[in-house]
DNA sequence: ATATATATACTCATTTGGAGCATATCTCCT
DNA sequence: AGGAGATATGCTCCAAATGAGTATATATAT
């Protein structure tokens, strides 16, 4: 089979979205840029008059926020009739995941940073499990996995509830972010699995929903970004040019949502040679005085692709 | 800013192309399904039709191939305008991986079965370094690399081609198979560099082109299937109900382009609780009978997305 | 019988990864 | 001035994972 000609290609013809998950990890919190009062992502059409995917989300997201994007990479490309909003009319939804520093310049469309945690409370567990999980989340999963009438229906929902969540003999795993999402939607504890229906008036404990599947792309980001930091240098894209190791710490610990053990963290990093003193001194600190650092941007050339793995521990 | 009106969407109307890289791994070969005698890869339009992009994707395949699909996973998406062939009618190329076992059934529009080593001889290092490598392709990178008028890139292109050619002080990464085409394409020693001008009459080395940017696309996915094995137990897509470790320790090397250490291969199969014996014993092999294995389909519950490793060396 | 090919088991050294302890040097508060 | 609290930095220890080698068993082909 040849290729379809051109006229027939035009036939089957169907709108393209470009879409940003913009991150940067501020003061020790992950952020997300959102527009539209942190009801949506930074997100646009893709036109013929773009040069290629990249710039077109480029152009979108610098005139919606006025936020230039460093390094980029392509998430996933979506188009589930069923998860677009109220009608069908069709579009492919192709997500980024771009890194940045927080910079000032919010704009027009009420671009604004937002903590991404305020979208996902349950996967902050930086200072132990929060409370919802076990005393609210875990329990309604429950009762929602319970209610299978189908008894293999029900056992499948529990398995994969035990493996999201880390429950009996699962330990946590902070990349399943995706996987806990797609539960708690499925479960419709979530506000936009209600869509068009009932506006479900508690956000609280389940996080406040966004526009179309805004959320789920976001969750999307986060748990590429939490598993790529472990192999990849990117944190240094989110880190000012100079900083101490344990600011850099801090802004892993933010990304992965867990706390890391900081003797290995810096034997590892130093081990790697991922960075390098600048001879300067922190300063206006509380404690004792740190060494200033600064990312040693010709690894990126020496390894590239290859393997080199930042720690956050697994237990 | 709000999301822009339908209306407006459809103005920005473009053609959307389904692609799969179907692999399969026979007789300790890895496989790729073409179509037009080797010339493409399955595909087709997404068309207002389909359920959802994976569902037309598997329409287009299994018509063209009359083959069933497995395991499916999405790879990528292109639209770039300069490797799309001949004149710029956009086209988002959505790519995706699949996994099968090889059938029988080939049907219409020519479709076979290759050996994708086929189209990259350079990237199976199963016999060791091919001799090509260090006698044609290396040489004649450093050449298109010497080339370059300025110091800059000279010696960005020099360091490119160490790290992705395993030279000077770099060890062979088999999973940096799409930066390998990228630089033989970019120093046009591949045909489809030279794409409406002449058409090289000299295959061998280089190995044949494929239509538009389908060799890329096949790079892209044989790169993911190269890394994913060391950390998914993905291979069991591709083993018949029952197999021995042997077997399917071949079909490993088969995709990694590289031999691995048979005791520490049982070992990590063994004590990861893979697979189960069936009681069952090989007959009419060559030497000792081998007991016959299935693969445990409850650790993908158990486990689900969390690690899973098979080993391939990295010296 | 012997060569050859495969199966299977075991050992050893090195590296990696997780966790704890000890000490040094600041600021801030009383 | 002195102590509390916070941060920086260095070192040790142990267990698990990993890479590589060796030895033995059981089949077929000639």
């Amino acid at each position: 089979m040849k290729p379809p000609a051109k006229a027939e290609l035009r036939r089957h013809s169907i709108a393209a979205e470009l879409i940003a998950v913009l991150v940067a990890a501020t003061n020790g919190q992950p952020r997300v840029m959102t527009i539209d009062s942190g009801n949506a992502l930074p997100s646009g059409p893709f036109e013929l008059g773009h040069r290629s995917l990249q710039s077109g989300l480029r152009d979108w997201v610098e005139q919606q926020t006025r936020h230039p994007l460093g390094y980029i990479e392509q998430l996933y490309t979506f188009a589930d009739r069923d998860r677009a909003g109220d009608d069908a009319h069709r579009v492919i939804s192709i997500s980024y995941l771009a890194l940045a520093r927080e910079g000032q310049a919010e704009s027009a469309d009420k671009a604004t940073w937002r903590n991404w945690y305020d979208y996902f409370p349950w996967e902050d567990h930086r200072d132990g499990t929060p409370p919802a999980l076990p005393e609210i989340i875990v329990p309604q999963l429950n009762t929602w996995a319970k209610a299978a009438d189908n008894t293999l229906i029900r056992s499948e929902r529990q398995q994969r509830t035990a493996v999201a969540f880390g429950l009996d003999g699962h330990s946590w795993n902070e990349e399943l972010v995706l996987q806990r999402y797609e539960l708690l939607y499925e479960a419709a504890l979530v506000e936009e699995a209600h869509r068009g229906r009932v506006k479900n008036p508690t956000p609280s404990v389940f996080g406040p929903a966004m526009a179309a599947d805004h959320r789920r792309i976001l969750a999307t980001g986060i748990a590429r970004l939490r598993a790529k930091i472990k192999y990849r240098p990117v944190v240094f894209e989110l880190m000012p040019p100079t900083f101490t190791l344990l600011q850099l710490q801090r802004s892993v610990e933010a990304l992965a949502g867990r706390l890391v053990h900081k003797p290995n963290f810096r034997r590892l990093v130093e081990q790697q040679e991922l960075v390098e003193e600048t001879g300067a001194m922190t300063a206006d600190m509380r404690g004792r005085p740190a060494k200033l650092f600064r990312f040693r941007h010709d690894v990126l050339a020496e390894r590239a692709v290859a393997g080199t793995k930042l720690p956050v521990s697994r237990a």
